[in-house]
DNA sequence: CGTATCTCCTGCAAGC
DNA sequence: TGCTTGCAGGAGATAC
């Protein structure tokens, strides 16, 4: 399940191998992903000499593959979703739903069985891109400081009422933090993750902007750590290294006072935290 | 605009 | 062993 230091990876682990290349092939063998691709997408964009990847970018929990002169590929991992470099003679498996054919012979490989992801081809400016235009403070990477990103979740709650974990991980206010990272983080914090998003304190605010920003760069290091093998095999996520405290724990001891962890519902997500140490 | 609910899909684990 | 059932989850779509 990428969350945002997976697709970050992804991101860190294609860009050599696809800037300065041309798509000279499609090959989309499932177009029902989360959206229908769209017949004529393989032509659009391997017209002529074929579109040219000048960029890879990351906004939010999407890839985007940037054209010299206009275009763009938006591609999204959902819950399953790998993009691998690989030599353009590895066999096809099962899930393997769009081969990008570079004119370096690499393929972008895109494989995903739960199809949660989407691959997109669009010629609008992305930043007034449907998808983006009300894309939510992006915690890491993008240069906003804790302060920042502390005072912004504060504004964005004070006239809202929804639970301050469904509040941490809606797109639309802050970018990134999906559920395993906002539950290790509200744990962290020692925030209730039942509690309203406007009541929660500045105070507070700044230091759960400070705790998502440590957990996601520490995440995002450790993903760096299995990029050499990027070509060749998914890297382990960047949450498999972390010791999870309470994600998927019902019913383990508290690390910090032996409390059974709880498990709840929340937005039709599960929940797990602490009764004890998050008030 | 804000909020809650529904939805897509397959793999895996648990239970019978 | 093999079946059925339930659950996991990102985030847009929809209804109010």
């Amino acid at each position: 399940m990428p969350e945002l230091p997976e697709v970050e990876t992804t991101r860190r682990g294609i860009e050599p191998f696809a800037v300065g290349e041309r798509v000279v092939k499609l090959t989309i063998r499932q177009r029902q992903l989360r959206w229908l691709i769209p017949d004529g997408v393989e032509k659009e964009i391997t017209d002529g000499n074929g579109f040219m990847i000048t960029s890879v970018k990351r906004r939010a929990k999407y890839l985007l593959l940037e054209g010299e002169e206009y275009g763009t590929i938006i591609i999204h991992l959902g819950m399953t979703g790998t993009l691998r470099v690989l030599n353009i003679d590895e066999p096809v498996e099962k899930h393997d739903h769009i081969d990008i054919e570079l004119s370096n012979n690499k393929i972008l490989r895109y494989r995903d069985p739960r199809r949660f992801g989407a691959f997109i081809w669009t010629t609008e400016e992305i930043e007034s891109h449907p998808l983006f235009i009300k894309m939510g403070i992006e915690p890491v990477l993008y240069g906003h400081s804790a302060t920042e990103v502390g005072e912004h979740l504060y504004a964005k709650s004070r006239k809202r009422k929804t639970a301050i974990k469904v509040f941490i991980m809606n797109q639309h206010i802050i970018t990134g933090v999906g559920n395993i990272y906002a539950c290790e983080a509200l744990f962290s914090c020692g925030i209730n993750p039942t509690i309203g998003c406007n009541i929660v304190s500045a105070k507070s605010y700044q230091k759960l902007a400070e705790t998502i920003q440590k957990i996601l760069t520490k995440a995002i290091k450790s993903g760096g750590t299995t990029l050499q093998d990027f070509r060749n095999s998914d890297g382990k996520p960047g949450y498999f290294q972390q010791q999870l405290q309470v994600y998927g724990q019902t019913d383990a001891a508290c690390t910090i006072c032996s409390t059974s962890i709880k498990k709840i519902t929340q937005a039709q997500r599960s929940t797990w935290y602490c009764p004890q140490c998050q008030k």
